[in-house]
DNA sequence: CCACTGTTTCGATGGGGCATCGAAACAGGC
DNA sequence: GCCTGTTTCGATGCCCCATCGAAACAGTGG
């Protein structure tokens, strides 16, 4: 998925495995595959490496070899569950519209995606709290979107379509309405991903805006531009 | 805290601690206590039960005399919890104001209590997911919590004062929101309590009035309301 | 005063997870 | 056919949870 380029690496052979299956791929993607699922059904905790390792068809110890620790698995995953928000956030700042418009649109695609994962993403954050080393990019990569969020936010109250609001609790505070949603809708919840991102994104921008009359005219702005595909 | 009465069971004497200190109160309570906080610290995996007994005095494997099982005491930690925002609920529905002046009161109170947690709620409520059995009343409580504010939502837009919304939606979402945060702000960050529980209310309350005009006199009355004390 | 009983605590132990280490088992090049 | 680098394994050590049987006390009744 991210390295669509096909320099395998030589890959020569060595111990047969016990297994005796074929390798399909390469072991690094087929382990995070298999840490992923099971991760999404059995939470992190619950999750021992015994388990991924006998889903790739290896042995406990083997995983070592592609990976020193367990969050080392850990911040791939999250590493490939940023990228998503962040090229969101970029394409919809070179749209360039009303700060309440991209405020919407993010809003509901971040929880889209995020409700669209197959783990607990509030999980491996209080994992990677206690492990600011190993999950250090993520953390930069975060505090980069809390950032430009932000900026959307302060450009807003100051051209006075939002309300005053400081800007970077509001952008925080965004945030973490997608992941707490993601937290109770990830799994078989009775509603759609697109009808919490809809909700969560019209709460918000409701909330923020100065006249609610703009809210109608905001949500069809969005609906055109993210209809484009 | 939940039984002031005195009527201490008996606490006949039995072996003699290794660590030869006083015993000051319930041991239970001790126990709780010591939990509580080191988990606040260290989270619930990095909280080890030797870790437990240590801090009240006692060896690892005495704590199953009092608790079978670790699960146990977090049990018993959030079940603390839950009762505070029940009982704000219930003493808010008995004010019997405006539903947008009960919404802003709770979401508030209930940020501010989150916050003030000793201990990271959703850490719990990962485990609590995993294990329905030990933590059935605390399900049912909550479940209690988000029909009462479901009903609230639901009399706010019957009433045509909060927009059109899902009711039940609307509800978890609210909630869900709390606890989101309570992530975010229980550790040392540069805003207060009080100002999260305002921001969130302020931000929740205006995304659901129809005419946000009213959202000042809604702060109005729930900051007269509250300051009764 | 002494056994007996119930209460509280301990030590030992088993089972399981994480991580490391040295060696085994292969393919390919010389 | 031997050497080298790659991949996998088994054994091992440490930590954590939980259980079990026994130890160490305070009271009570004789």
């Amino acid at each position: 998925m991210t390295a669509p380029s096909d320099d395998a690496p030589p890959r020569r052979a060595g111990r047969p495995r016990a297994d005796a299956r074929s390798v399909s791929g390469d072991p690094t993607d087929e382990i995070l595959a298999a840490a992923s699922r099971l991760i999404g059904e059995l939470g992190v905790g619950g999750t021992p490496m015994s388990r991924i390792a006998q889903e790739v068809g290896l042995k406990q110890s083997s995983l070592y070899y592609y990976f020193r620790r367990k969050e080392e698995i850990l911040a791939a995953l999250v590493a490939r569950a940023n990228v998503v928000p962040l090229e969101l956030l970029a394409a919809i700042s070179a749209d360039g519209d009303a700060p309440a418009v991209q405020l919407y649109r993010f809003v509901r695609a971040d929880a889209v995606a995020l409700c669209a994962l197959p783990f607990d993403i509030n999980d491996i954050h209080r994992i990677a709290m206690r492990d600011p080393v190993e999950f250090a990019s993520y953390w930069k990569e975060r505090a980069s979107l809390e950032r430009q969020l932000a900026t959307i936010v302060r450009r807003g109250t100051a051209e006075g379509s939002l309300r005053k609001v400081d800007a970077r609790l509001t952008a925080l505070t965004l945030l973490a309405n997608d992941e707490g949603a993601q937290n109770w809708f990830r799994l078989g919840s009775k509603w759609s991903t697109a009808a919490i991102g809809g909700h969560l994104a019209e709460l918000a921008v409701a909330g923020l805006l100065v006249d609610p009359a703009d809210l109608a005219t905001t949500r069809r702005r969005a609906d055109e531009l993210d209809a484009r595909t």
